[in-house]
DNA sequence: AGCACGCCGACT
DNA sequence: GTCGGCGTGCTC
């Protein structure tokens, strides 16, 4: 049998298949080694044919096979074809998502561990064999639990009864050891009870009218605190009990162990987690599960979406408006469009939710591509929290120079009386302190990136947040050696230390990027505010999502309108996406919450229809912007990124590419709204300068025009200059 | 990605 | 004369 097979480089020159020879009976989806050239790399099957047109002198046959079990199925690789298609990517970039990485190389391997049982080779009854170890009491007792409870682990045992009572039974022939395989089960300590709360009547119609409609495409818009997590729950058991399989994908920050607890504490093992706080072993083992049909739901960020299943039910999309969706780095692809042809795979159901849908899906809900259903009231008409806005242009003309405005202070010194606890929130975005010479204003910049440094107090550094490059403080200015130094806007620190001024018996908790360097700390942080350890939580965007702290009534955002200031079509979207998600964190429990929204832009659509919390006003605010200025998801923004250390070959590069893109706006003119070239805002990142090609083009063609525009950038030949193509890229830095 | 093959400068 | 620079091209 020839055996087709995609060797594991990523490299374009070898992203085809190459034909080896095998006596052995091998599947589409097996894992082999083979030798390649000079030497032997990992590959994948992906064929089995009779003949090859490669020349016989010339074939080779597979050096080994590496697992018993295929990796991917027919439809897995029909999926990675298709993606490949659609965002121009090597097959190879692909197929790595479909298992876990550390599987590569094999790093990890089945766990075994020694197990005891009862020997059956011996013919004595219970009775006899503890007659036979009448003067060792320990014996006894070991062999007298086995009995009841079955097989159990030897490490178990030794501990309980001692290593020794264990193994003079196994010498006697009584008791028989063998090796298992065991799983790693991550967060199996999470144990408590399934807390399941009876569905509200909008809930209940709701999963009433997604169970009747399988294969249907749902967007389920439901106000923060309507009671989501519940309802997918509950469609989840249903479509477990019939038979099938799940997958429930959430953002990367939002798979807190509380999160996981209710999946664990209602589903028991038959979920696995597939996210990368796991280690090796618990990543392997939890695909491994799922794999072998021992778990059927899984639940994860992004990556989730490829795993192992088969006879899938329902794919459920949490938070779908969320960017980490799209992969913005090799390789990428919308998560989205990934789901919708794995469910057109199995004819599943796909739900998508948010209480702030993407505009873009909002849209197709309302051209009848997806199915509308909504929750509009928070579980038993708990009140949406009353936001008041507070204008910071006002209060600077009044004198009040703070970064608190007085209804704020106010708000913050009533929740703390009444033992209530309060979450600030500040876009760190643009807010970050950096430093600044008071008489010649230099400002600290990195050597590498075109970025400012920001200071960081605790470890009296600058860092420059784009590289992770560190500098010693600066005492003296370099340009003109005065002392005098100002700090800029203020960050978290700061607030920080404003609040302990404050407020000096209050214990306050920060969280952001700094905090959060390892993964416990991320855990540790929230856990403590959860047990009312702090009364206040200053962070960033890693605290608007998802986290469900019954106690807090009052949530500060301390400059509302600083991401509205990006120059991208995006910056309105995403903010009032973040307001609302921040908003809907206050008076989630039976107690009222209420939000203070600090802007110097108190009129603009966005905060007042943020302030209201009027998901539709604003979409059809937003919807018709997009429209009459023909933004997506109207038509299509297409980058083309050229970075190197190296200048001029950048521009050069770009300009060999400008030509070509520019004889295609001629065949395509009227598909081409819009074609320029220029310097990236960011001129320069880790050292490399960075232009771009930017078009806008039209929806209908965009497909067509995207396939002949890599022809073009396919050819790079200037050397040191990594060119990459985006569609509807996410950030344009 | 690696590694061999191949054609031009400075060394024993 | 040969050792070695890294440009070019191939891998079933």
């Amino acid at each position: 049998m020839i055996y087709s097979v995609i060797v594991d480089i990523s490299n374009s020159q070898v992203d085809r298949v190459f034909d080896y020879t095998s006596d052995d009976q091998l599947e589409v989806g097996q894992r082999v080694e083979v030798q390649f050239a000079h030497r032997k790399v990992e590959g994948f099957v992906v064929d089995c044919k009779e003949t090859t047109d490669c020349p016989p002198e010339k074939l080779k046959s597979i050096s080994k096979c590496l697992d018993e079990f295929t990796v991917f199925d027919e439809k897995m690789l029909k999926l990675g074809r298709y993606m490949c298609q659609k965002y121009h990517l090597r097959l190879i970039d692909v197929l790595r998502l479909f298992l876990p990485p550390q599987m590569r190389g094999n790093r990890v391997r089945v766990l075994s561990r020694k197990q005891a049982t009862i020997s059956s080779q011996c013919p004595l009854t219970l009775e006899e064999m503890l007659e036979k170890c009448s003067r060792a009491p320990k014996q006894q007792q070991l062999l007298t639990y086995i009995a009841q409870h079955g097989a159990t682990l030897s490490a178990q045992l030794s501990e309980q009864f001692g290593a020794s009572a264990l193994k003079s039974l196994v010498e006697k022939g009584l008791v028989s050891e063998q090796e298992i395989v065991v799983k790693r089960t991550p967060y199996s300590g999470v144990s408590g009870t399934d807390t399941r709360h009876s569905l509200t009547q909008s809930q209940q119609n709701v999963v009433n009218s997604i169970m009747s409609e399988p294969g249907q495409k749902f967007l389920l818009h439901g106000v923060t605190g309507s009671g989501k997590t519940e309802v997918y729950m509950n469609v989840i058991e249903q479509v477990v009990n019939s038979g099938k399989t799940c997958i429930m994908l959430v953002p990367e920050i939002s798979l807190t162990p509380n999160m996981l607890r209710l999946f664990r504490n209602r589903f028991g093992d038959c979920v696995a987690i597939l996210h990368s706080g796991l280690s090796a072993g618990e990543r392997f083992d939890e695909w491994m599960r799922l794999r072998e049909g021992e778990a059927r739901i899984a639940i994860g960020a992004r990556s989730a979406i490829f795993a192992p299943l088969d006879n899938i039910g329902i794919v459920i999309i949490d938070e779908e408006h969320d960017s980490s969706y799209i992969s913005d780095f090799n390789p990428r692809y919308n998560t989205i469009d990934v789901a919708k042809y794995r469910c057109s795979q199995y004819n599943s159901t796909l739900v998508l939710g948010s209480a702030t849908p993407s505009l873009e899906s909002f849209l197709a809900a309302q051209r009848g591509q997806l199915k509308l259903l909504s929750l509009p009231e928070r579980i038993n008409h708990r009140p949406l929290p009353t936001v008041e806005i507070a204008d910071m242009a006002m209060e600077r003309r009044s004198g009040n120079k703070g970064l608190f405005s007085d209804l704020l202070k106010q708000r913050m010194t009533e929740t703390l009386e009444k033992g209530n606890q309060v979450i600030l929130f500040l876009n760190r975005r643009g807010y970050s302190s950096f430093l600044m010479c008071t008489k010649c204003g230099y400002v600290a910049r990195c050597a590498d990136c075109d970025v400012t440094l920001t200071v960081h107090r605790e470890d009296n550094e600058l860092k420059c947040h784009y590289c992770h490059k560190r500098y010693r403080m600066l005492t003296q200015c370099p340009e003109c050696g005065s002392s005098a130094f100002r700090q800029g806007k203020m960050g978290t620190q700061q607030v920080v230390e404003l609040l302990n001024a404050m407020y000096p018996d209050v214990k306050v908790l920060r969280m952001d990027a700094d905090t959060t360097q390892n993964k416990e700390s991320h855990v540790k942080i929230l856990t403590a505010f959860a047990n009312q350890q702090a009364q206040i939580l200053v962070g960033t965007q890693m605290i608007a999502k998802g986290h469900d702290f019954p106690n807090v009534t009052l949530v500060g955002i301390l400059d509302g309108d600083q991401s509205l200031y990006y120059s991208d079509y995006l910056a309105t979207e995403r903010t009032f996406q973040l307001l609302t998600q921040v908003a809907g964190r206050s008076g989630r429990d039976t107690q009222a919450g209420r939000v203070v929204l600090q802007t110097y832009t108190p009129t603009h659509y966005c905060l007042q229809l943020a302030a209201k919390q009027d998901y539709l006003g604003f979409y059809k605010r937003e919807i018709n912007l997009r429209e009459a200025s023909l933004f997506p998801p109207f038509s299509t923004i297409v980058r083309v990124l050229y970075s190197g250390e190296n200048e001029k070959d950048c521009i050069k590069q770009l300009t060999i590419h400008y030509n070509g893109i520019n004889d295609l706006k001629e065949q395509y003119d009227t598909d081409f709204l819009y074609l320029d070239k220029m310097r990236c805002p960011l001129k320069r990142a880790e050292k490399k300068y960075r232009f771009q090609i930017l078009m806008k083009l039209s929806v209908d063609k965009t497909d067509e025009i995207l396939q002949k525009l890599y022809d073009v950038t396919d050819k790079s030949d200037v050397k040191g200059v990594t060119v990459f193509v985006e569609r509807n890229p996410q950030n344009l830095s």
